[in-house]
DNA sequence: ATCGTCGGATTGTTGAACAATCGGCCGAAG
DNA sequence: CTTCGGCCGATTGTTCAACAATCCGACGAT
């Protein structure tokens, strides 16, 4: 679980490592640890990082927590008040609707371009493990099965940069997930959806996938704008 | 505190300030030092950045000028290679069909939706700039008129988000551009799509818009292919 | 209660040091 | 003559300690 999520974390701004073995620099792990205790909840939006306590805890120098921290800010999961420290971002709600805007943008696109058998047999792979996820009420599973079935439609485009916004996104959203995730029936809502559109988009009819997903999008937008005071 | 007042200073994301007279940080100073003498095709893509000799050029210490190396990282405007130091970032064929995909996907989604008047104008504006450039022969203009007229409509969106990527695919195509720039009629024949997209868009024929945009992207990116080794 | 001032704490930046790693040079072996 | 291995210099990765600049909150004066 871990591993895997930090391999999927430095996918974000690592350098890609050609074939080279590269043990992670100690900065990268830092912003692992970090955005691993983000993803976890431990870290609540607003909260303050100080550099001399970070640095402290995980037994590095202060200097490579500051590097840590340019990294996060740049996938805006921190943000710096200069001479003030930073902070763990908190998306107020026009960054909900910015959020989406991002969202309804690339995976439109992505999904109307279609993609391999193989990409399509991926979005199909998330829709199942999403009601494996359903049928064993595992909360968190469903979770992240919705964010499987949502990258592997930008994944469609066979796009790094692409993918690598997307990841960005997802991660940024997952920050004030923790507060709306209470709601059991949240995800499962979205399962028939996430259906609908693989077997539109299996059949060919990249159309109606496309108008079922930009539904689906809006939709939520609404959602999450209504949990979090509009 | 939201990150919604995060910045709109410098076109990339530097985090500058609301209404803060903020001096930018050393780093983001060598940073955007190093952006400018790569926008200007000083530092040409391969090209090794040594820390201790830009240091000491830019008189700043090594840490300094590695913060601004994690920022320009981020920006994709250069790569790490793992203990052998930073290189000025070089697109292959590849990656000029990849960033294509991403201006695709956000510039014809920022199209379609519309946008309010004082927005539109801006587009018209851009469109204005490179006639005028054109009559003027002046060739530095009618690149910096085309990039205004793409961002012009990405701010469509008005989505700050979809604005910080815009900038920066548009940053990494700034790049290798200095190679491709030669052709004097390589911007002019893209003038009167510009201006047949432009009138669809204050028409408020979307979809044509849409349409032709798509149409434009993918000429461009074809004849970008064209010139870079395919 | 408001305002200015002071002090403590944290960040921004520097400089120096050291280990780890890389690339290339050179010499030895085949 | 080519190839392989190991050494050397150079550069990066990381730490540490220091200092100035800046901010926050508390205290005190009006």
């Amino acid at each position: 679980m871990t591993t895997s999520d930090a391999a999927a974390g430095s996918a974000l701004g690592a350098a890609a490592a050609r074939l080279r073995v590269a043990v992670p620099s100690v900065a990268d792990r830092v912003a692992a640890e970090l955005r691993l205790q983000l993803a976890e909840g431990l870290l609540l939006p607003g909260a303050r990082l100080t550099e001399s306590t970070i640095a402290e805890d995980l037994g590095v120098s202060r200097n490579t927590v500051r590097e840590a921290f340019a990294e996060l800010a740049a996938e805006r999961l921190v943000v710096r008040h200069p001479n003030r420290g930073v902070f763990v971002a908190s998306l107020g709600p026009g960054d909900i609707r910015d959020v989406y805007t991002v969202r309804r943008a690339i995976e439109v696109s992505a999904i109307r371009g279609g993609g391999s058998a193989k990409r399509v047999a991926a979005v199909r792979a998330a829709v199942e493990e999403g009601k494996a996820a359903a049928a064993a009420n595992d909360e968190e599973g469903l979770g992240n099965a919705n964010q499987h079935f949502h990258r592997a439609i930008v994944a469609l485009a066979g796009s790094r940069r692409l993918d690598t916004i997307m990841a960005q996104v997802l991660a940024e959203m997952r920050l004030f997930f923790h507060k709306a995730t209470v709601d059991a029936h949240f995800y499962r809502g979205y399962l028939p959806d996430n259906e609908e559109i693989c077997n539109a988009l299996e059949a060919g009819d990249l159309d109606r996938a496309g108008e079922l997903l930009l539904a689906y999008l809006d939709r939520s937008e609404e959602r999450q704008a209504a949990v979090h005071g509009d």
